[in-house]
DNA sequence: TTGCTCCTCACGTCACGTGAGGTGGC
DNA sequence: TTGCTCCTCACGTCACGTGAGGTGGC
């Protein structure tokens, strides 16, 4: 559980960034090694390679990399102590209150279709689009933190 | 239909924004002005103001400006000829085909809360509380661009 | 020695504005 | 004249990195 650890380049290659990025990341407190090196080099659990493609993933929806930070910091908190930036942890029934949310939403927008023009679809579409994109990220994002399980809907 | 028109000063402060802003999202292509005054001033329509609060609505859920002016451009695109970024309009279809993989989505969001931890409830719940309030945004925005229906659900 | 790392200071780019100042018509 | 506008050039800030160079241990 500890031999097995990566140094910032096998870290950097295997996850397709440079070593810089990780070096940044690192330093944002969005990666934490598990332990230095007698030689003071950072060593990576090779998770982290999966952290940093939900990084990038989060970031291409536009999610900021403090914003990131706090969302996966579950871990990272027990190692570092202040991040603080006043982002309250999302109770467990949040999850199921927005769900009902959209579902309402969904509903509202089915109905829609017959009344709006082509140009107010057009936006829904988009933004609606974007959302789907997001609450696809969150579903990969939840099998990897899970460690595999068979959720994901196709398309 | 032209007369009650706007002159930026008007527009800025009705927006709540100054206008040196409006200037600016002007030279964007974001708005654009029904025509101009004898004197070279540019003139509004009083639907801009509502224009700008949907422009600050997307920018607050991290939506680029150029995406907003794609997103907005049904009208802006018969004024002003290129724009073009290689962005395709959405089809009218795509809005249904993202409704029901939002649906089944959902339906997988749903059978989760069982089996996950409580940290990955919290990156979900925030991801797709995010998601959530998109879906308002364009719920609230097409509200606007319909003229009033009464089509939001409550929450 | 070579190749890796660490750390730090600075620079680069892009998005999104904002300031300031000279212009002209009402 | 005053207050509005237009336009333009430049500057400011923030996020997100990237470059470069000196350091030290393997």
């Amino acid at each position: 559980m500890s031999k097995d650890l990566l140094r910032i380049g096998e870290v950097a290659s295997r996850a397709g960034v440079s070593k810089r990025t990780v070096d940044f990341y690192t330093g944002l407190g969005l990666l934490t090694p598990a332990r230095r090196s007698g030689g003071n080099f950072r060593l990576y659990q090779p998770s982290d390679v999966q952290r940093i493609a939900a990084i990038r993933s989060l970031e291409a929806q536009g999610i900021r990399l403090n914003e990131i930070t706090q969302l996966l910091a579950g871990r990272a908190l027990q190692d570092q102590g202040e991040h603080s930036q006043d982002s309250r942890p999302p109770e467990p029934e949040a999850l199921d209150e927005h769900l009902t949310c959209l579902d309402a939403q969904v509903r509202a927008l089915r109905e829609l279709p017959e009344v709006a023009d082509h140009r107010t679809l057009a936006v829904l579409a988009t933004l609606v689009g974007r959302a789907q994109v997001l609450i696809a990220t969150a579903l990969i994002l939840s099998e990897e933190l899970l460690g595999g399980a068979d959720l994901i809907p196709p398309l």
